[in-house]
DNA sequence: GTAGGGTTAG
């Protein structure tokens, strides 16, 4: 049953403004309307005087109809058109089928094309074209051996879309060969191989491609970019974004969503900022792409302030957006406004939630200690809302149990999950083996550790954790035992690392780092922020040191630890009062987060820590976290 | 009259 416009034929309706009244439009001058139409109610109108006039069988002003439906992003209305179409040839069938794969319906697009090699009718090498864009590598593969049957295959566009296909598929060899078997590259050819390296982490060869170009369009620099900040390489990415404007090469939309993404990475405000000022300069639209892009740089780059002030002068939000500002609560220890925001978005904005939704707020459950409250959401995502927790939710819970002391209940959840079929994995209990050395209980912790050792699951957090829990209790022996089993696994623990960012550079620190070159006024300001603590009463919590060394070594090695470092950077090279922002790989050590509460008690300034999990504001003395982290 | 390259969140 066809609904209007196509049932208009035998309607009453109006006589549309832009046709006229007066006379009979020819089929010519009723498909060129078409062709110029600026929007979907012209477009309907334009429909309604065709089938007035009885040309809504005319082949060319149906196809034309047709494309335009498609190109206004009714699809539907362009189905059905089709769908009316007696014989349709080989035009209108390729149309159609690109109309799918524009719409990412490329099964559907893949039927059409079987339903027209079966009515007979002959695809040429444009059909290719629209068919494999977008593809999945599997139909692609036998899709290939018709374009060669054919004869299509060193057609520029078809093998382009062919290697597009085994490159996005991840069959790289075979993209390459075509790639390099072609009669003659394009830059869209060169861009489709790059992405495919790109895509699939193999940046080195994407760049060598990259480099190869002399003419690089926004496009092209704009996959690599997107790679880097991917793969996370945001140096390489932003690096990479300051040659493209000084290449003249406007960044699109995707671009700049690519390198907010890096700033947000590595905390690169001052970056993250400029570019923020590029869009606003160069008045672009703030979208819900950006706007989120933005609000995730912001809350990354420890500043929610600016996350909130975006997020509040959206025109529009969409579930990405609420999803981007609840993990910037979330990250901030702002669990009341989470739960807020969370609740708004559904219940009075109506926007369902997602599984990232509940990783946002069940992490700021988590984080805040709020166990009945994140344990009522968790069972709500399937009881109310029809959404399957994953490993990552069931992480989610487990932390928040195991943070708050209830060990056992957590390690049960993670037997619960080996029965519904979601395989726990080295990192939930990683995050169990955590709560545990925070809570202290080694038994548990042995248990979980030894069955990961014995299962090969072991990865180097396994063994840090449970050497950390051991130097805690001061078992050295269990310390020791720990250094040569990573030894023999080969496992090595992943060094420490800080950084802060000053004036747009990002500079770096490792434990002991004597690399920068003002190290000697690091180290002084070193000594000097220890002389501070001592005249506060200060005892270095040596226990979260894991070397059976003397006290006095285990003193020392926690003060070269890489955030004090980059904390001494921050004081020696900003003013007096203004705030320093720290970003470490790894979660920030107690005695490092005693130190700063001090740091900031002492010189009145506002220290922020991003660490893996969250940040931590710390002012006067005081930590945003509560000591709960 | 029909064609090929880039998306964001945990």
């Amino acid at each position: 049953m066809l609904t209007t416009p196509f049932s208009a034929a035998t309607g009453t309706s109006t006589v549309p403004t832009i046709t006229g009244r007066q006379h009979s439009p020819s089929p010519e001058t009723l498909a060129s309307l078409i062709t110029t139409s600026k929007n979907i109610t012209q477009l309907l109108q334009i429909h309604a005087a065709a089938i007035r006039h009885g040309f809504h069988n005319h082949p060319a002003v149906n196809f034309k109809l047709q494309r335009s439906y498609s190109s206004f992003g009714r699809l539907d209305s362009s189905l059905a058109l089709f769908n009316r179409t007696h014989d349709p040839n080989v035009f209108f069938y390729t149309s159609i089928i690109h109309a799918h794969a524009a719409d990412n319906l490329h099964m559907r697009g893949i039927q059409l094309y079987i339903q027209m090699i079966s009515q007979d009718v002959e695809p040429n090498e444009f059909t290719f074209s629209a068919v494999l864009k977008g593809c999945p590598i599997e139909p692609g593969k036998l899709l290939h051996t018709h374009v060669i049957k054919l004869g299509f295959d060193s057609n520029m566009h078809v093998r382009t879309a062919l290697v597009d296909v085994y490159s996005r598929g991840g069959d790289l060899i075979s993209a390459r060969q075509l790639f390099d078997t072609m009669p003659e590259r394009s830059l869209v050819s060169l861009t489709s191989m790059i992405t495919g390296y790109a895509k699939h982490g193999d940046l080195a060869k994407a760049r060598t491609l990259f480099d190869s170009i002399v003419d690089k369009d926004a496009v092209c620099w704009s996959v690599m970019i997107g790679g880097y900040a991917k793969y996370g390489k945001a140096t390489e990415a932003i690096t990479l974004f300051r040659k493209m404007l000084r290449s003249k090469i406007n960044p699109k939309e995707v671009t700049l969503v690519a390198i907010l993404s890096a700033c947000g990475q590595i905390g690169a405000i001052e970056s993250g900022r400029s570019v923020h000022s590029y869009i606003q300069n160069h008045k672009i639209q703030i979208n819900v792409h950006l706007g989120s892009a933005l609000i995730d740089m912001y809350s990354k780059c420890g500043s929610l302030e600016d996350a909130v002030n975006i997020f509040d002068n959206l025109k529009n939000r969409d579930v990405v957006t609420y999803n981007s500002m609840l993990s910037g609560y979330s990250m901030h220890g702002y669990h009341q406004e989470a739960l807020l925001l969370f609740h708004k978005m559904h219940k009075i904005n109506h926007i369902q939630p997602t599984a990232i939704s509940f990783i946002g707020i069940l992490n700021s459950c988590a984080h805040s200690g709020l166990v009945s409250i994140g344990k009522g959401i968790f069972l709500s995502m399937k009881r109310k809302h029809k959404i399957e927790p994953t490993i990552e939710h069931y992480g989610c819970v487990v932390n928040l149990l195991g943070r708050a002391g209830f060990l056992n209940h957590a390690y049960t959840l993670t037997n619960t999950m080996n029965q519904i079929n979601i395989k726990p994995d080295p990192i939930i209990f990683g995050t169990l083996l955590d709560s545990c050395t925070l809570h202290k209980n080694i038994e548990l912790a042995e248990k979980i550790a030894n069955s990961l050792i014995d299962q090969n699951l072991a990865n180097s957090g396994t063994y840090i954790l449970l050497s950390n829990l051991y130097a805690a209790t001061s078992n050295w022996a269990g310390v020791a035992h720990m250094r040569t089993l990573m030894k023999t696994h080969g496992v090595e623990k992943e060094p420490g690392c800080s950084s802060i960012e000053i004036d747009n550079k990002v500079h770096e620190f490792v434990a002991g780092d004597m690399n920068h070159p003002k190290s000697a006024e690091i180290y002084e300001m070193v000594a000097e922020v220890n002389g501070w603590l001592v005249g506060h009463g200060y005892r270095p919590q040596t226990e979260v040191v894991v070397q059976d060394i003397g006290e006095r070594e285990r003193v020392r090695s926690l003060e070269v630890h890489s955030e004090k470092l980059a904390i001494a950077f921050g004081l020696i090279s900003t003013k007096a009062g203004s705030s320093i922002k720290i970003v470490k790989n790894l979660r920030v050590c107690l005695d490092c987060h005693e130190v700063t509460k001090l740091i900031s008690k002492v010189t009145g300034r506002r220290i922020v820590v991003r660490d893996r999990n969250r940040f931590h504001h710390f002012v006067d003395g005081v930590c945003s976290c509560g000591d709960y982290w």
